[in-house]
DNA sequence: GTGAAAGCGCTAACAA
DNA sequence: TTGTTAGCGCTTTCAC
């Protein structure tokens, strides 16, 4: 096999339309100070040469890799796809992220890093170095871990944080997770239902506080109390059981139960199967994601429908705005999540 | 924001080991003829200093990129993440690619290319001219079409082709399509089943064929016929539902159908539904692909599962090895399909 | 076994 | 407005 060399080279081009290379690379780069006829000229010799520039010399140049890591939790992600139960995170970020780098001439790259490590800064650092991305995303719970975050800013990388409000550099994204929330329990409490329980998830995301803080406005507004209907979990399987546990167990049961993902909410229904209790009749249920696995439960499950491809999709927007030198704002984008009304909601019995 | 260089580069790691930088590029491409005592030296001022390679820099001195690049069917693989039934493909892919990928300082890039577009010539091209990658996974049905494999072979770059095995360049893996349908069939023929129908899946889809002659080995075999058995769809729910309808207004209703792909399956089970026959006391039903979407059916439904993670990391470490010097063999690679009972399949009534 | 030279394809800085 | 020069970080020659 031949050492492989780029086919066509801005060099071919600029000998094609007999110009220098820097005339060429203005144009590739679409700089102003080209005059029109001679753009013209030099787009024609690279329609006509198929001339695609190299991402590998453009970096060497000193100018972008065109290139954006997605940051995701090793651990997590990789449990993910071993249990094959649906979890989407991934491909609906590469839905949004992908599809809009690409609109822009960048690549997204899929990367996984430890949570708990403390080579986390190595291997953070040993992706920069080898790939030289000009762009970060950072999902839970990354976005909101100071040692990444000031690792990126000292390097001068653009960073978008997904679900994270932390202060700080990088540019911020939520989906609203309080409002969200907020929502959901306004539906419940629309149906009737007054004793409405919350299982939490793990203190470690910002955005388990969030959707706890949406419940409680909800619930003291119109009146109730929520003092013995909190429950937490760790987005588990196990610690959603025992949180629903927990919920059954209370004197006055709760008639309804917003879970803070989809794990902990199937575990929920499954345990009231178990009780014989009917879903929806006797226990509503809500759940946090809308990841498959939610669509097809039976009932298929009322629940919050994150954005995630077009919060991804934003960040990428946001990330390749901030390298240019338009202006900048650090508020927090947010986007607004849905709920999604299924079969898992109802008046409650006897309301 | 400073213009990015890289922080140490493999001038910093000679400076420090107090040697040449080809000695340092040595250690560091594990190249034979440096004394131990120096390999040492020098990987211990590469420690000492957190130095990693820039694959755009390596890339620029002829040697590897250190990129491999998934190809999936844009159309198909969008429409997947849109709808959001839990195919994951993708993620099976990314699983077993990605983290074979890591383990030899690869990173795994996916790409999207149309598969019915006149200018497919001049996607590829410009992903390869971009990138530069050191080897290109196909999958179906882009692992099939002459037009890409002759440009990848051309080029020089060696590629991975699954689920196809029409003859050219490229490595061939298949998951034994033909084997996991003659299973299926079997352990439906070990039921007591005899008529027992078949949805197939495109013509455009190698494995299409092989799976109805897995089946069609199988009954006759068994000496059961297979003359009105075959129905076609073309993976998609509607087809699916068709190809249903077709094989229950048989006389001689089938107690038993596989169809080739999950929507075509689930398509199945809900006429069945409506036509108030029960899977699996009235019909058992086999599906291929074994998605979320599947286990989470009622009843969950047996299935053969397609190991796309095992697949796609044998294809990474075969890329991988073709880029060395060792021995190559063009002989297909086979990676075993298994079929998971589930609660879908029983005796036929009255058998 | 080790080092020095040249060059990969591109862009930044500067010159014309 | 356009062209020239130098250099990015690395690897490949080819000397020593």
């Amino acid at each position: 096999m031949a050492r492989r060399r780029q086919a066509v080279t801005i060099k071919h081009v600029a000998a094609d339309a007999g110009v220098s290379l820097q005339t060429v690379s203005r144009v590739v780069n679409k700089e102003p100070g080209v005059r029109p006829e001679m753009m013209a000229r030099v787009q024609a010799s690279i329609d006509a040469l198929g001339y695609v520039p190299s991402i590998a010399a453009q970096r060497m140049g000193g100018s972008r890799s065109y290139l954006i890591l997605a940051l995701n939790d090793r651990e997590r992600t990789i449990a993910d796809w071993r249990a094959r139960q649906g979890t989407d995170w991934i491909d609906q970020m590469l839905f949004g992220g992908m599809l809009t780098c690409a609109e822009h001439g960048y690549r997204l790259i899929v990367e996984l890093v430890d949570t708990h490590s403390d080579h986390i800064e190595r291997e953070l650092l040993a992706a920069i170095a080898a790939l030289q991305p000009d762009g970060v995303i950072l999902t839970p719970p990354h976005s909101a871990n100071p040692l990444i975050i000031d690792l990126l800013a000292e390097h001068g990388i653009s960073f978008a944080r997904i679900g994270s409000l932390t202060d700080g550099p990088g540019i911020r994204l939520i989906m609203d997770d309080t409002r969200a929330a907020t929502i959901a329990t306004e539906h419940l409490i629309a149906l009737g239902h007054t004793r409405i329980g919350f299982i939490a998830g793990p203190a470690e995301y910002e955005l388990s506080a969030w959707r706890v803080d949406g419940w409680g406005a909800a619930m003291q507004a119109a009146g109730l109390t929520t003092d013995d209907l909190l429950a937490v979990g760790d987005f588990g399987y196990p610690s959603g059981r025992a949180a629903a546990e927990a919920l059954f167990a209370l004197p006055d049961r709760p008639t309804a139960i917003i879970a803070s993902n989809d794990q902990m909410t199937l575990a929920t229904l499954d345990l009231a199967r178990e009780r014989r209790l009917t879903v929806p009749d006797d226990l509503s249920l809500i759940s946090f994601d809308d990841t498959p696995i939610i669509r097809l439960a039976h009932p298929p499950l009322t629940a919050i429908v994150q954005p995630i491809a077009e919060v991804t999709a934003r960040a990428v927007n946001l990330i390749i705005a901030d390298l240019g030198d338009g202006p900048k704002s650090d508020a927090p984008v947010t986007v607004p999540a849905l709920l999604t009304i299924r079969q898992s909601t109802c008046p409650p019995a006897g309301g």
